[in-house]
DNA sequence: CGAGTGATTGACTTAGATCAATGACCGTGG
DNA sequence: CCACGGTCATTGATCTAAGTCAATCACTCG
């Protein structure tokens, strides 16, 4: 997903950085697209408006998170996009983009490779909240992100935002973890979830 | 999504047919990369097996899908697949594919194209199972389907087939429905819901 | 004509959302 | 240097929407 693993530094030296305050529109449907955007800092959220006026939430994307990579192959934008909290995006112009593409395969091909992988990913996370079970679904997501030793999982952020990956209130999982603990299926320290000895099936 | 689009005649004829029985494997964590796989019929089912041998879903495609787009720029899977049920799948060879790329620059944008659609659809989607109510969760996916009219919704499938798309038990759904049609919002008929005046607010 | 599946609705149960409160920390501005 | 406001971590009590179990009816397909 970072935009340093595919963009050639030549393209990425053309981004622009742009502050915004919160509720501060990016671009708005039928725009004329200027490039794909990667969130610097605080949130901003893509929306669609129907026609009876309500506004649908597409998706939330956050600090780290790039988002309007479709834009690259069409020349509007499809939705709109407003900063939900005080932001800072990164453009990198379409223009840009485009010509390491062309002059670079390996650009196209390393971009192409990390939507796949985005895919997939996301894949995963839907059907991880198919899981209706708080515990299960906590289970299915240390089972699949141990490291190397099989049994540690080490926490991007604190159990909030865990939470929220999860699809769970925070309170629902503290208090599956706290049972978890209690029931001797992991040890919890700083950051850090180790699993132990038979924590039974999954899925 | 589909195949077609994206992927010249000339590969696509390069494709292979084969056929699985429920529970059997079409590759393992580590085998060499052969290609990527549309699901002509059935499912199939996309596992990894933890250090303590539980095995995982990452997930589950079903008929019309493709997977596995990732291990086209891997050299090895890094997932099981077994077919879940009696299932047709169609393997278009990673060498005819990336030629094709290689030899149309066409056609690697369209498929960068169609996985940055996809990547759209699945947050689209995961940020709609954070809706917690049944109701609202039918709502962003109604205001999101509407069809040219703004009011008419028209469904690919079953509504059990709705229900799991939504993840919600198609009980679930159906009372859902029940509720909203006998409210006034929506009036249903065969494979079709119709929005009505004043469904009230999104999200 | 059964068997299998979708559509639908009822009754009941429960897991997780909600509301609330507390303590630990952390930065910061006076 | 410390008090204060803010956020995270954690746990308790309560409530309800959605899951689970179950039954019925309408179809469709050999």
């Amino acid at each position: 997903m970072p935009v340093k693993d595919w963009l050639p530094a030549a393209a990425r030296a053309k981004a622009v950085d742009r502050k915004l305050k919160a509720g501060e529109p990016l671009f708005h449907l039928g725009d004329k697209t200027s490039g794909l955007y990667e969130v610097v800092s605080g949130r901003v959220r893509m929306t669609r408006v129907d026609r009876t006026g309500h506004e649908t939430v597409l998706y939330e994307s956050g600090a780290g998170e790039t988002f309007a990579e479709a834009s690259l192959f069409s020349p509007a934008y499809h939705c709109d996009a407003i900063a939900s909290t005080d932001a800072v995006v990164r453009v990198y112009p379409k223009s840009a983009v485009l010509d390491a593409f062309a002059k670079d395969p390996k650009a196209v091909q390393a971009f192409t490779a990390t939507l796949a992988h985005q895919v997939m990913g996301l894949r995963t996370r839907l059907e991880q909240r198919n899981i209706r079970s708080a515990r299960e679904r906590l289970r299915h997501y240390l089972a699949l992100n141990v490291g190397a030793d099989g049994r540690t999982v080490t926490l991007r952020g604190t159990v909030k935002d865990l939470a929220a990956e999860l699809g769970l209130t925070h309170e629902a999982l503290y208090r599956t973890l706290a049972a978890l603990e209690r029931a001797g299926a992991i040890r919890r320290s700083k950051g850090k979830i180790v699993l132990r000895r038979g924590q039974g099936r999954s899925i």
